[in-house]
DNA sequence: ATGGTGGGTAGCCCA
């Protein structure tokens, strides 16, 4: 069996010692991490370390965005892509269990697009619009069994938001953002983990905005996803969201997840 | 209801 966790920590450095016990309490094989939000030079491996996870793969920059893997499996790093084309840290991919064997990982953070659905007013949109296409040619070449998880900053489905009417027109839950990542989705035949373990139309959250009016009522949204390979989905035998994160002390705004295979 | 909160950073940007 091998257990993989996803987790946007907000900073990771601020964060270390909620990372700390998510790992202790959960003992995943292997942790993603989106928006660790510092510097490769910066990164805190000491904890890593000291908890076994022997091999860490940090693509980050200074004060914004930034992704880790990092496992306790063998692994090596496989790629980096800028599906952006300018120069921010959102992807990182490794090979786990060997060179050309396994499985491999992709570790990515999808911008959140900015406020405003439209790229003419917002490039922002635009540029979330444009990483995402450019996602869906790289995928169509895929030929491994490729687990892609991370924060993808869209809910799909009309399910994956506390209230699908009154969100139509926000980042995050647009048709054409939700058409796009249907492309990427149908480009490799992708299975969500989460809607396959956790079916429609059960409540799936996985962010809650920091503002305390939505996180009071429950308003929830599910922006962070594990999707696998069709061959890797079937393998899947259990997947948990770690919804106690969220009411932790200075907790993230987005919780772990955690896919376990029969591998 | 058209704000709000929370990161890193340095005189705002990003989420």
């Amino acid at each position: 069996m091998v257990s993989i966790a996803t987790w946007n920590i907000n900073s990771v450095r601020l964060r270390i010692d909620q990372v700390e016990r998510f790992l202790r309490e959960h003992e995943p094989d292997v942790l993603c991490l989106q928006e660790i939000k510092c510097a490769e030079d910066k990164f805190p491996h000491e904890m890593f370390e000291r908890l076994g996870y022997a091999n860490r793969f940090v693509h980050g920059q200074k004060g914004y965005h930034g992704v880790a893997t990092l496992s306790r499996l063998p692994a090596t790093e496989f790629s980096r892509h800028d599906w952006q084309d300018n120069g921010e840290a959102r992807h990182v991919g490794v090979e786990l269990g060997g060179a050309g064997q396994g499985m491999v990982l992709e570790n990515v953070y999808i911008p959140a697009g900015g406020d405003v659905a439209d790229r003419e007013v917002n490039p922002k949109f635009g540029q979330k619009l444009d990483f995402l296409e450019r996602m869906t040619r790289w995928a169509e070449a895929i030929d491994r069994p490729t687990l892609i998880v991370g924060d993808f900053n869209i809910a799909p489905l009309d399910c994956d938001v506390y209230d699908h009417k009154a969100l139509i027109k926000v980042v995050s839950h647009t048709a054409i953002e939700i058409e796009t990542l249907g492309a990427f989705r149908d480009a490799h035949g992708w299975v969500d983990l989460g809607r396959k373990h956790i079916p429609v139309p059960e409540r799936n959250w996985t962010w809650w905005s920091y503002r305390t009016f939505w996180q009071e009522k429950d308003r929830g949204r599910r922006l962070d996803h594990m999707w696998a390979s069709p061959d890797l989905g079937a393998q899947s035998r259990a997947h948990r969201l770690v919804e106690d994160t969220r009411r932790w002390e200075q907790p993230s705004d987005h919780v772990p997840l955690i896919t376990e295979f029969d591998l």
